[in-house]
DNA sequence: GATTTAATTGACTTTTGGGTCAATAGAATT
DNA sequence: AATTCTATTGACCCAAAAGTCAATTAAATC
């Protein structure tokens, strides 16, 4: 039997796991359309064909899944930011800014800016992973205005301008489906590029 | 005494409207801040120094605030819209966008994202408004791309990014008061003007 | 096929906060 | 001073939705 646990239908371990994901990524996909305050329990339960009562095998609380898929993105973006390569500071950040894009449209995860629906040690952390992206970005942009590929200017600011743009990317997209997440993330790189370069 | 009811201070009218507005500005403040969901009426009334009945004196509901709320800025921008003149669409679209940012910051109006929490009329009323300005964005944006001071590309993605950026300025202006409202909106202007400039 | 463990549920409790209303205080008018 | 209209309140009510739990079904193990 033991030969048999570690193998994916048949570990319970995973399982559930993967059901846990599932229930959070539900959830996401619900808030990032209606919002959090917007969207109940039942709901996200019923896009699931279960009972509200059994999230509760998976989940804490409903301000937990608002955590979860919180740190989805930011753990997403985290892959982003080491994967982001390239010659110049703008290279860099033209690639990252596209896989963000893509993180967006494409793989359908939420930026949510819930933060305040967030309490105590949640919103600290939820806070600080933001903080983290957001200091990486503006890491790029330093590099950029260094080696001479970013107009020099108050980088703080371009990036929450950047970042701003990505934000309202979930309000809108999907909504106007016509255009491919491919399509929106390379239009966004070069408008943000155009707009930095120097 | 019908000669003194046209005068401010005894004109029991202009006294009701102002409180009300009083209301829905001190409300839209909260709700920028905390979100409309995690504002209570009860804390709005405090704010004020009011109970939470009185409100109701000067509003039918909550969500009849959060209506308001955005029907101020979308009325302020309509104001922007008319009066943003230049030469060309590059110019007519940086003065636009840089009073929308000082709308933003100096003003202390909030571009408020919650739009789910209306239902109906309401929200109809709201999208109806916020897609003219939308069209009158897009409108310059166009003009630009005429005239050959914007480069050509999508409009439709150019003016969502450029709103995006400035829907975000309410989450994080404020919290991070060392930098002026005109200066914000400067370097928003130079950011936009450079990212879509020929 | 009996037993243990995982998964799920219906029915219930609890909390939060929006909304109401009759009663009261305050201003203006006579 | 009495009256009328404006403004405000405390004490309720109520609905919606989060969260709980004992009981039940499904699945795996013996």
């Amino acid at each position: 039997m033991k030969d048999r646990q570690d193998k994916s239908p048949f570990d319970r371990e995973a399982q559930y796991n993967a059901k846990r994901r599932a229930v959070i990524f539900a959830a996401g996909a619900a808030f990032r359309r209606r919002g959090y305050h917007n969207t109940s329990m039942v709901e996200i339960a019923k896009s699931l064909g279960l009972s509200k009562a059994a999230l509760y095998y998976y989940v804490k609380s409903k301000e937990e899944i608002l955590y979860e898929c919180h740190i989805m993105v930011y753990s997403a973006m985290d892959v982003c930011v080491k994967a982001a390569k390239g010659q110049t500071g703008l290279e860099k950040l033209s690639r990252l800014y596209g896989e963000f894009a893509r993180l967006l449209t494409r793989d359908g995860l939420a930026l949510l800016a819930d933060v305040d629906s967030l309490k105590g040690e949640f919103q600290k952390t939820v806070l600080a992973r933001r903080g983290k992206i957001e200091r990486a970005v503006t890491r790029f942009v330093k590099i950029g205005m260094h080696d001479g590929s970013i107009k020099k200017s108050d980088p703080k600011v371009t990036v929450f301008f950047l970042m701003g743009a990505l934000n309202w990317l979930n309000v809108w997209y999907e909504s106007d489906g016509r255009m491919s997440g491919d399509k929106i993330s390379q239009a966004f790189v070069a408008q943000m590029s155009e707009g930095v370069a120097a």
